[in-house]
RNA sequence: GGGUUGGUAGUCUAGUCCGGUUAUGACACCUCCUUGACAUGGAGGAGGCCGGCAGUUCAAAUCUGCCCCAACCCA
């Protein structure tokens, strides 16, 4: 039985190391799994390079709202979790970690070094999930890079190859020069950085002319390839059709007119090289202009820069700057901030280089992924417009190829003569390439017989985008020659949570994927969390030292502290870090736990029967009645996803009503019908609490209920390992007159306030109280509690008062649509007094009110013995002789 | 630059879709009270031009337009 004060620090580890080794929130995977009950998660493997911080913390908390919700409510729950350690962040920790360079290793040693470094990483981060409470199966969990996770990667490649959606095309693509690896748009960023805007001297070809042009890119005037002037732009429509010389290279690049050009920046002529920016890109494909690479993949120069050759590209700018100075060239060099494009990773500025690259094609099926992604129900609906204008605005096939040291290869070979591609026989994968034979002996176009493998690497969301399927263990069968799926019954998922910054990368492709190879929307549903800020609503960012860590939160604050903090936000806002509501959550569950030992103490066992109908009284009713409601309003709050509503209704209800209502009055009783009563709604709270507070109400329940409940085969529950387990409540069907409760605690509170406003103990006898208002069955709880010495209650009388009118109140809602604009004489009369009540009727500037059109203000007077009181419909006098 | 979302007591927030005249709750603040668990509790109180300006309407936190501020997404 619960006793002294509640020790989180001592009873949280204990649950959680017991729930992960009594497989608690185990997926019963041997047992068929009705696939109409079954609740599937689909959780966004967090990244493998650093920590846990507080967005995992946040993210990890709601899911596990949702999944101990449905484990309740529902049938079976599948909870996995994921790492993902197959990318660009793995290899740069792994870098990082050992100071080495991936470039200076051989691939599979490099890739070694890789797994080391992650399952330390892991190890800790599992650690730290663990002690957060959440209920995943730790029996289901997969890396991104492990080889059951590596076949299904390269059984989506090959099944979208197959299916004629992916592509290889030598083309413009994003490069990061740092990380020597073409990346997708997703993977870029904006960054503010310091520059200069440098007017540069364009002479004419053949002539004395000359124009400015301002770039921020010196190096590039190697790989300048032409000149741009707007059509409208009258001062300068004489160059068009002219040429220009390049500065210090002196190659002849042609002007051109086009309406891309941006006349606000700099001169309003701009040079395209290849390539400075997308314009450029676009530029080169319409005008079919010639390729000038001046950098390389590492980001230094070519021999197109001539004289700059081997420099890296932001030496060469300085260099040749100089050299334009000296020149006369150089006409202005300006100090600006301006936004680049950077790799997300690394912080790198991105260049755009042609390089042969893998594409999976998406463009032309916008409209079938924007059907599909307005099939899955969307918490909060109104994130769905970010999927929405981020499908719309599409403007890039998928680059799925990296080229990395560490990841999943490509399962493909090309023919050394005639570069027909090979792909790997669906039953061999996954394979390496680079070790691997292609599975012919001769190209089946040419027939040559010598094969160059792909060195290539799928991007990281190639992997992580197949989550839905990896969990349902999808699969080649080669005999059946089709997919199967181990656990059909999980897919389509029934919950996606992530965060909305990962709305149109992550979920997108992950819809993508999945549908084109399942043709199924892979979630029914998706639920879209916001991003933690610090106190004053700022971003957390290392560099500002505004970090909360996780850590630091949890050696202060109970975990359900957190898990109470985490609820405290609609889902898909985003919403400060606030140390006030950890430390309303510590009260709640101090609350809960003391007014726990208050039950266990006003109701000891043997647990109570329940009593016959009749024998319940009328307040015992009340409470039931009302905690049905609750039952029914909390279900539906965690239906939504509301858990911000849930919270408070349910903290708001336990504490006003439970707490200080029932619980003071049932302190006077010692009858069956109270036990029963008080047990009965404990019972319910403690499951009503449990998928936020999981910790307290765990232990709560076992000290109270886990060992009746396991002994009692018949118990109503069925479950006595653990609170998580038993059925969420249903409402019991309780008959109460809910007028006469809401009457009885109207009076108890106006009885408490007269106590506090004359100074009294709450315990101070009260000589004589009379109600006017229907209480019948509740006097013995009013006496009681309120230490009542003489109650006498008239149910029907009218009190013993006088009334004096003191204005009318106009319902709006009716004479408002009735009257229109005549409501202002209406007021105006009122407000002077110049009404007349006749019987039912309101005569007021010209027209009659009726019924329930307006209601008489009145201020009741008493001029009997002792005070009176007032509450909603109540009146009561109390004498009190001090 | 375009779009999305938000702006409500000192702080955080409900209400906004679907307009109705007393705007919800918590924290902090003030007063009082040791009730058979909890003073880390209880009973009260004070605190708001609902971002700004205009409009629609008998009536606007709520609808419309413009503007300001913040965050995010896309350029």
């Amino acid at each position: 039985m619960p006793s002294g004060e509640y020790d989180p620090d001592a009873v949280e580890p204990r649950w959680q190391r017991r729930w992960v080794d009594e497989e608690t929130y185990a997926y019963p995977d041997d047992d068929p799994v009705d696939p109409n009950t079954v609740f599937s998660i689909d959780t966004p493997p967090p990244t493998v390079s650093g920590s846990l911080h507080m967005g995992h913390l946040y993210g990890f908390t709601l899911q596990d709202f949702v999944a101990r919700f449905e484990r309740m409510n529902g049938g079976a729950t599948f909870f996995p979790f994921g790492y993902d350690d197959n990318g660009i962040a793995s290899e740069r920790l792994t870098e990082d970690e050992l100071d080495i360079r991936h470039q200076d290793f051989e691939r599979r040693e490099f890739q070694a070094k890789c797994r080391e470094v992650c399952a330390q990483y892991e190890e800790q981060f599992t650690e730290n999930v663990q002690s957060l409470g959440v209920s995943v199966d730790w029996d289901h969990t997969y890396q991104t890079i492990e080889p059951r996770v590596q076949r299904v990667s390269q059984l989506s490649f090959v099944d979208l190859y197959d299916q004629g959606r992916e592509y290889r095309e030598k083309a413009p693509a994003i490069w990061c020069p740092e990380c020597e690896t073409a990346i997708s748009q997703v993977e870029t960023e904006d960054d503010e950085q310091a520059s200069h805007f440098n007017d540069i001297a364009f002479p004419v070809a053949g002539g004395d002319d000359e124009f400015v042009i301002s770039t921020t890119r010196p190096e590039l005037l190697p790989a300048c390839v032409a000149v741009f002037v707007h059509p409208e732009d009258d001062g300068n429509q004489h160059l068009v059709g002219e040429s220009a010389e390049v500065p210090l290279f002196g190659h002849e690049v042609p002007i051109i007119a086009d309406e891309r050009v941006d006349m606000e920046t700099g001169s309003g002529i701009v040079m395209c090289c290849t390539f400075g920016d997308q314009n450029d890109i676009e530029w080169y494909q319409v005008h079919d202009l010639d390729l000038r690479v001046a950098i390389d993949e590492s980001g230094h120069m070519t021999e197109v820069a001539e004289a700059y050759e081997g420099l890296h590209s932001s030496e060469a700018g300085e260099a040749i700057v100089e050299d334009l100075d000296e020149a006369g060239a150089l006409l202005d060099r300006r100090d600006i901030t301006h936004t680049v494009n950077v790799h997300e990773r690394c912080g790198t500025s991105v260049e755009f280089l042609v390089t042969e690259q893998w594409y999976i094609e998406m463009l032309d099926k916008t409209d079938e992924y924007l059907q599909i992604g307005r099939e899955m129900e969307w918490s909060p609906e109104k994130m769905f417009s970010r999927y929405e204008h981020w499908v719309e605005g599409l403007q890039w096939d998928w680059l799925i190829s990296r080229q990395r040291s560490s990841g999943i290869p490509f399962p493909v070979w090309y023919c050394e003569d005639c570069d027909e591609v090979v792909v790997a026989d669906k039953a061999d994968l996954p394979v390496d390439p680079l070790s691997d034979d292609p599975p012919v002996d001769a190209c089946p176009a040419c027939g040559h017989d010598a094969f160059e493998p792909e060195d290539d690497v799928l991007d990281t969301w190639a992997t992580s985008s197949l989550t839905p399927l990896i969990n349902a263990g999808w699969d080649w069968d080669e005999e059946a020659g089709e997919f199967t799926m181990e656990h059909p019954e999980l897919y389509q998922f029934n919950l996606r949570p992530q965060g909305h910054d990962i709305i149109s990368f992550w979920l997108f492709h992950t819809l993508v994927k999945c549908y084109e190879h399942t043709g199924e929307v892979p979630f029914e549903e998706t639920m879209i969390n916001g991003h933690v800020l610090d106190e004053n609503r700022q971003k957390m960012s290392k560099s500002v030292g505004n970090v909360v860590e996780p850590q630091t939160v949890l050696e202060e604050f109970p975990v359900d502290a957190t898990r109470y903090w985490a609820a405290g936000t609609a889902v898909g806002d985003d919403f400060p870090f606030k140390e006030k509501d950890l430390r309303a959550g510590e009260k709640l569950i101090r609350k809960l736990w003391n007014a726990s030992k208050l039950v266990e103490s006003l109701a000891p066992e043997p647990y109570p029967d329940e009593p016959a109908d009749e024998d319940l009284r009328e307040l015992d009713r009340w409470l039931l009645a009302e905690l049905d409601s609750e039952v029914e309003r909390l279900t539906e709050l965690f239906e939504d996803r509301a858990f911000s509503k849930a919270r408070d209704e349910l903290r708001g209800f336990f504490w006003n009503t439970f707490c200080d209502d029932y619980l003071e009055i049932a302190k006077q009783r010692e009858d069956d019908a109270a036990a029963y009563t008080l047990r009965t709604a404990h019972r319910r709270f403690l499951k009503l609490f449990a998928p936020l507070l999981a910790h307290v109400t765990e232990e709560l329940w076992h000290d109270m209920y886990a060992d009746a409940a396991t002994q009692a085969a018949d118990a109503a529950d069925g479950a006595g390992d653990s609170v998580h387990l038993v059925d969420w409540p249903e409402p019991l069907g309780i008959d109460a007159d809910r007028d006469a409760g809401a009457a009885a605690t109207a009076v108890v509170g106006t009885l408490r306030k007269y106590k506090s406003e004359n100074q009294l103990p709450l315990n101070a006898e009260l000589d004589a109280v009379e109600v006017y208002a229907d209480v019948r069955g509740f006097e013995d709880d009013v006496t009681g509690v309120m230490h009542v010495a003489d109650l006498t209650v008239h149910p029907d009388e009218d009190a013993p008062v006088e009334t004096v009118v003191t204005g009318i109140d106009l319902d709006y809602a009716t004479v408002g649509p009735k009257y229109g604009d005549q409501v202002g004489d209406i007021e105006a009369a009122l407000a002077q007094e110049e009404y007349e009540i006749d019987g039912d009727e309101l005569h007021v500037a010209g027209v009659t009110l009726v019924g329930d059109e307006f209601a008489v203000e009145e201020e009741r007077q008493y001029q009997g013995d002792g005070e009176l009181l007032e509450a909603d419909d109540v009146v009561v006098i109390v004498r009190h002789e001090a």
